[in-house]
DNA sequence: CGGTATATTGACTTCATTCAATGCCAGTGG
DNA sequence: CCACTGGCATTGAATGAAGTCAATATACCG
């Protein structure tokens, strides 16, 4: 049984439309291929990179699901984000030439290595790449003002709204339902990301079945309610 | 009284270790020059760019003091970072085309304005003014990372003591005082920043003013013991 | 000098945490 | 195939940290 020497290319990827949706002509296209050097594979609970480790590459993500962690000098750690297909994940390390955050597959994955000289390299002459390296740097920054909204200024339910109906929308526009969802992470982790504990959001869940307004049975995940969920997010003024 | 035409000039800006610390040449420096287009006051209270508006530029500010805040629609503000010299805002307005938060001035400011598209062809023709805009924005993204760790983990004794610490040392890198400082803000501001409430805020100052960490007169704060504030934010292991 | 912003402090409440017991499920080996 | 194990999830009761409401106090600005 050979293997096939399987072809990286964004040029013919599928997940082209998330990852580098711009406008290129072939010719640049081909030359955007030369930069994905290598995919590789990493096993459900091991690390693509941890912080400390030195910077080299981006990575963009085929299939699987992420989780990026910062963690305390005294042992506290901080989910910082999940990331699935499509997503670009390693920016934090361009600052200092060393990650600082550790990602953790939550599930057997696969990724696009992008050695980031060579991306830098040929952003200088594709102005189109140029740009989208900017966007996706600007979006993980709006990402972030994002959590720290909810981290700063949301109760438990509307944390646990606000995060469900987020991983839903993502998970729609990579062609999964827009109301079922198995959850890749556990309890604490999401508890880590939310700034709660794990029974905190295990009490949000079971309080959301009861309303009605999702089916939770383990790590699946029925919603049954999105305009509900929502207005717990955003409480309507009255007018 | 005619006043003098100002020369707009990273070459000779004594914040240009600060805002650009690259190696370059003369001829490279002069290059960045053009970029930094014109500079613009902002009073107290103004806003530099608002949500919504378009965005056009990155600012480098050089003298005063800025606020960033995003909000909910149902009204909710949250308070995503308190710029100062040297430091550059609006990265957030790249992805869109759009801003997606406040700047704020705090005190009278003047910051560069710096063309987004001017910046772009430059750093295509500048290999490490192209690298130091993303380690700008690898930097921002590392930032807010420890903000979600506090959000997200610490305590709001930790977290006052956290934010202190910060505030002082960037200021002491501007060759302020490494132990006082006035704060610029209100406690409200604080609060929104810190995920609490003002009157937590407050407390928790009073609170350090009673065990002798620091001298709190309103705004004015003296840090008696830096390493008491080091102390509460990482909390001893014993071994 | 007066009025408004901001800040401090106290008393009480609330929401989330902590601690603890129990239940559920996937994977492993007898 | 079933029993066992260990990790994960749920739920209850008690606690505690921060929030809320309210009453001053202080300072800043026109």
């Amino acid at each position: 049984m050979l293997p096939h020497t399987i072809k990286v290319a964004c040029s013919n990827c599928n997940l082209r439309e998330l990852c580098m949706p711009m406008q290129l002509d072939q010719q640049e296209l081909e030359r955007i291929d030369e930069v994905v050097a290598t995919r590789k594979s990493i096993k459900r609970g091991a690390s693509l990179f941890r912080s400390g480790e030195k910077f080299t590459s981006l990575y963009a993500i085929r299939t699987g699901f992420f989780k990026t962690t910062v963690a305390t000098d005294d042992g506290r750690e901080q989910v910082t984000g999940f990331q699935m297909a499509g997503e670009i994940i390693g920016l934090d390390g361009i600052v200092s030439d060393k990650h600082s955050c550790d990602a953790v597959a939550l599930e057997d994955a696969e990724v696009c290595v992008m050695p980031f000289d060579r991306l830098e390299e040929l952003s200088r002459e594709v102005n189109a790449l140029q740009h989208h390296v900017h966007k996706i740097m600007s979006r993980e920054i709006v990402r972030e003002h994002g959590v720290m909204l909810l981290l700063g200024s949301m109760r438990a339910e509307e944390r646990v709204a606000a995060f469900l109906l987020n991983l839903v929308k993502r998970l729609h526009a990579r062609g999964f339902s827009r109301s079922e969802l198995v959850l890749r992470m556990t309890r604490e982790e999401i508890g880590s990301y939310l700034g709660l504990k794990l029974e905190t959001v295990s009490r949000t869940f079971s309080k959301f079945g009861d309303d009605g307004i999702v089916e939770v049975k383990q790590r699946h995940l029925r919603i049954l309610d999105a305009d509900a969920l929502q207005r717990i997010v955003n409480p309507q003024v009255c007018h």
